[in-house]
DNA sequence: GATGAATGAGGTTTCATTCAT
DNA sequence: AATGAATGAAACCTCATTCAT
């Protein structure tokens, strides 16, 4: 399998720092072949071509957002400490890596529509689980019987974007972590029985 | 004044038209400048360059936005009542104008750092104006004393672009006007003292 | 129209220079352009791609070829001297451009089979024409009464571009013109009557 | 010697395959290692490099017409009966394979010209024992005396690969073995004394 | 002998911008 | 003011060949 072998996930780490630090349509393969050490050629051993590797670089992260979710769920805290866990995790990978959090928050967005589709893709996957605590708070009553699931996925979900997105375009100069409690207090108390 | 001819705003909705249509990456001068019945060069008497045409898209177009939301401002209802009255207004106006909707909330996303950084400037006075509500309701006792502006500004701002966006992928196939009292709500209940 | 414009044609016989000189696969865009003292994109304003000029360069340059033999046709000699007139135009035509002559003989058979395809439709307009002066001296009794149209049209054009192929691959160091006459004569008398 | 070992004819016969069913610019040397069974690597060690297996191939298979011609040559039969069975010949071995008429007909013209250098020197052994032909029949006075052996090895060889190429062409569809006699008829009359 | 992962040079085409008319 | 023909820089990808195993 091509994505076990350690030259892909080189390639995928070097993509993400060639777009965080060039920006999005300067991320020549040729850079991230170099940043990577290997051949330009090497690249196309192992990905179909660029759109693939941006759509694989989304996907390969992303999966770490879809793979601690899926645990916070399993655990047997309430909804409301599963949601902080969320946007505590959400916050904290962002936070860890200032490279990723460019490139998903600001460079990425620039990518054509057919890419932003297949990233749209793995998204979805990712709000479903949100939509997972969203109904079991519902349901074992400590969210608002009235809530709106879509309404309330859009407003968990947009509220940690723009605050993140936020954070990213000031330059990451604050203490993102921080804010998760508060975002987490403020998003509850709209959606709390 | 250039932006008062009548070719300026011919290119700028001309320019809105194509995006829209063939999509940010296919939106070249040259089809902007046929769908405006202008020549190329002509493009270049109104505007100092491609960038400076999306920008002034956004710029022209915004304007909307904030002039509205002046007047909402200015009247005296309550600070509820002046957040359902933006929500409303922002609706009404992407509602209103499919094409506007698609280059607010997709095609233009995809522009580079620079564009997008003059873009942010522009809606920073949209946010301005927001927080101004914010504040008011703070002071006159309508939202919760503890409420941390800048997050909640981030909630207000972050709810509404995500419910719009994601209107906008479904083909803008529901009636966005009808989610503005419930997105209201649920914002309200968050932030209410 | 395009091709009546001066550029096109500029294109064209640069194209017919650098294809001899450099060799079918070292015929960049690029050296076609500066051949013709345009700039790269200049080339695009007149041909769809690289494609598009190397079919046009045989199209033109052929068209000769058929317009003198539809003149030859036209006149009112035997079919023996129509045979003769147009091996003497074929040879001659090459004979006078040895840029042309490398090009057709060599250099624009190692295209690709899309790029044949549309040059054998352009060359079978010429065989027509050959058939025509064939069939005439078949019903005028010039020609042996059980002569084989297609084979006889296979043995004129095969000998004619066998023999200029052979006289190019040899640096068209002979005159290739003295061998007109000789060539008639030798294919007449396998078809007279 | 390595063209007596199997893996050589093994790659020889993997390129015609290739070639035939690929086209000359779709043939790979993977492509040809893949059909042929072995690592791209030991490619080379049969082979200098591609140019080096395509000029194989075509002597190789070449050799044929030879060796068979060299034992026409020998019998005892008229100049005349010569001629038909080399053209005779000719037909069978291409109407026998036809993975082999289409590379030699069509495909690996489109090589490029130090590859046709090296290919025509193959094919001047053939010619000279065409010549051969021609001549004896010259002396003993079954071809004209005025015959110009140039020429008429120009018309017999054109006429052949015309005659050929237009049968690969047209897909293969019609006897070609059954206008040997014909195109033998055709040619002598023009080369009898 | 055999393998196949890795290499890296090289070219077509697009499109924002200019400037002579 | 308006035109639009001309410019030319810039990058993705292929594939023949090598060489460590």
């Amino acid at each position: 399998m091509k994505r076990d072998k350690p030259k892909y996930k080189q390639i995928i780490d070097a993509a993400v720092i060639v777009i965080a630090e060039n920006g999005y349509h300067q991320a020549q393969v040729s850079k991230i072949a170099k940043q990577a050490s290997v051949a330009d050629g090497t690249i196309y051993l192992y990905f179909k071509n660029k759109e693939d590797i941006l759509i694989s670089v989304f996907t390969e992260k992303m999966g770490v957002f879809v793979e601690n979710l899926k645990q916070i769920i399993k655990d047997e805290s309430t909804s409301c400490e599963k949601l902080l866990k969320m946007i505590d995790n959400h916050f904290r990978v962002l936070a860890t890596d200032h490279h990723l959090a460019i490139v998903t928050q600001l460079e990425l967005r620039q990518s054509n529509k057919d890419i932003r589709l297949k990233i749209n893709d793995v998204l979805k996957e990712y709000l479903v689980l949100l939509d997972h605590i969203l109904i079991e708070g519902l349901e074992n009553g400590e969210f608002n019987k009235d809530l709106d699931i879509r309404l309330a996925r859009h407003m968990v979900f947009g509220t940690i974007d723009e605050t993140i997105t936020t954070w990213v375009m000031n330059d990451q100069k604050y203490d993102l972590m921080k804010l998760a409690p508060k975002v987490q207090k403020l998003l509850l108390s709209g959606m709390r029985a």
